[in-house]
RNA sequence: CGGGGUGUGGCGUAGUGGCUAACGCACGUGCUUUGGGAGCACGAGAUCGUGGGUUCGAAUCCCACCGCCCCGACCA
């Protein structure tokens, strides 16, 4: 069936990326739909994934100092209407309860969007004195928003996630927050999931409703639209303001604390699944593989069967204690009774970095044929070799998808002057422009409205440069980071 | 919610008023196979989205409803 033998069965990532996007969530068992539209079962080949960035996050999260607590899925409709412009962005996407045991309730309940106003509620009592402060906690739990359009993993109207809610005595130790939560994302987008990523604030327009300021992490997907990978909110003391919590300082004032709130979802396993993947399927970083090598027995007659399973075993039993960077090698004997192309295409659709075959030549040589998935190199080790070298390679090749996702990103990302320049680049190349913005909101409303374009955040990393801006032409101190995204 | 599609075994489709609803993939059993998705044989599997109507006869025509997909507005 396939003229060149390599997996055929899913859509071509260049012709057809949202086909080819949809196929491999399914094929390669990751998610399927559920019965309620727009809701998403996430089977044991995706869950693996979302459970190894979930527990690298907590771990980071932990080490700064955060408990993780829950709070209920339910929350009062008086309460979520608190705080003004929280209920103003949530409202068309909230789920609600109204009947309970047969009956209309009193007060409707609604399925928790984000929990905020919930929590800033709950613990107005546990906070009295500066010394209750810095409160910082964490939940994972699942939110639900009413989108009208959804994409497995990417924007589904349940989804999985973390959030972490703080409330400090200063505004500065809460800006260092907001600061720390985004740097747990950056390091498990980078170094976890080898996704690079670009930091910055976000513009008034895409601020989290009820918030001061929001700080944002975007990534580059493999069809150079951007992917916002995690927030981080400064929420001032607009929700503890709502909920009327007070403590008494150190000077005997009593103040409203500061808050904070970040957030990192199911969506980051979409965005892994597009930043690395390529017309085979997926191209998994070996910190989140749920399997980092697959071997594959290959013999015809009973004897040659023999001497490669007893090879396949040795091997297997010398990388029993193996330890990678992300823990014990993740190691599977394909023994499956099919054909090894078959077993080939199998794997290579779901991302498995290195795939070791050993035929009856390898078995009476004492070796085996190592193949990485991300560019198909072909290597012969000896099986000695290999618990020394497959920690080595699969660092290696965490690396270099990084490197190569980093150089992506680079070779597409654009400087660019005047919105003429700017359509004409978004259209030829797509991916980032950077422009300069005078920072006003009609400015950035008219990008998006002719070319789709939103300011995905004011870059960080990008320098004060004075400049004019692109639409009105009016004085710009920075440069905004554009991308039509997800 | 506006515009456009579509609904037939698990998946992809054919069938557009007439006999027992057809084919490919997948699935089960057996034999032969196995270094890039193996072959043959036999087999199981379908209230044709739902309800109503027209007709001697409906997967096929009509009406209503429901679901799903794509494009827009909302969004982690």
């Amino acid at each position: 069936m396939p003229k060149d033998g390599f997996v055929t069965s899913i859509a071509r990532q260049s012709d057809d990326f949202a086909g080819w996007y949809n196929d491999v969530v399914r094929k390669a068992e990751l998610a399927d739909y559920s019965p309620v539209r727009g809701c998403m079962i996430i089977r044991p080949y995706g869950y693996a994934i979302w459970e190894s960035m979930r527990d690298e996050l907590d771990r980071h999260i932990k080490a700064s100092g955060h408990s993780n607590v829950y709070f209920p899925l339910f929350v009062p409709r008086s309460l979520l209407e608190k705080e003004a412009e929280h209920v103003e962005g949530f409202d068309p996407q909230v789920a609600w309860v109204t009947h309970a045991g047969g009956e209309a309730l009193s007060e409707w309940l609604a399925i928790r969007p984000t929990s905020e106003a919930l929590i800033a509620e709950s613990v107005r009592d546990w906070i009295q004195s500066y010394r209750d402060l810095p409160l910082l906690m964490n939940l994972w739990n699942n939110v639900v928003r009413w989108e009208l359009r959804t994409r497995l993993f990417l924007r589904t109207a349940e989804f999985l996630w973390q959030e972490a809610h703080t409330f400090h005595a200063t505004e500065d130790e809460a800006a260092d927050e907001v600061a720390t939560g985004l740097d747990c994302y950056r390091a498990v987008a980078q170094d976890w999931l080898a996704i690079p990523v670009v930091r910055g604030v976000k513009s008034r327009a895409e601020t989290f409703p009820g918030a001061v300021y929001t700080w944002a992490i975007e990534a580059m997907m493999r069809d150079r639209r951007a992917l916002q990978a995690g927030t981080s909110h400064m929420l001032g003391q607009n929700f503890a303001r709502a909920a009327g919590i007070e403590f008494l300082d150190r000077d005997n004032v009593r103040r409203h604390p500061y808050g904070t709130s970040w957030g990192f979802s199911t969506r980051m396993v979409g965005a892994t699944i597009m930043a690395h993947g390529d017309d085979a399927g997926l191209v998994l970083p070996p910190n989140v593989a749920p399997l980092q090598v697959v071997i594959v027995p290959i013999f015809r007659r009973e004897e040659e069967r023999v001497a490669v399973m007893a090879a396949v075993e040795r091997v297997a039993a010398s990388l029993a204690g193996v330890r990678t960077a992300s823990g014990p090698l993740r190691l599977r004997v394909d023994e499956r009774d099919e054909t090894p192309g078959f077993k080939y295409n199998h794997w290579e659709l779901r991302g498995v970095p290195f795939r070791l075959e050993l035929g009856p030549r390898d078995a009476a040589a004492d070796q085996a044929v190592l193949v990485r998935r991300v560019d198909r190199a072909k290597e012969t080790l000896p099986l000695a070799a290999l618990p020394d070298e497959l920690p080595r390679r699969l660092a290696d090749y965490q690396a270099a998808l990084f490197e190569r996702a980093v150089g992506f990103q680079e070779a597409n990302t654009h400087r660019v002057e005047t919105l003429y320049e700017f359509r004409a680049t978004l259209e030829e190349q797509g991916g980032f422009l950077l422009a300069p913005w005078c920072g006003d909101a009609a400015c950035e409303a008219r990008v998006n409205a002719e070319t789709g374009a939103t300011i995905r955040v004011i870059p960080f990393d990008e320098p004060a440069e004075a400049g004019r801006c692109l639409v009105d032409g009016a004085p710009s101190e920075r440069r905004a980071l554009f991308a039509r995204a997800y």
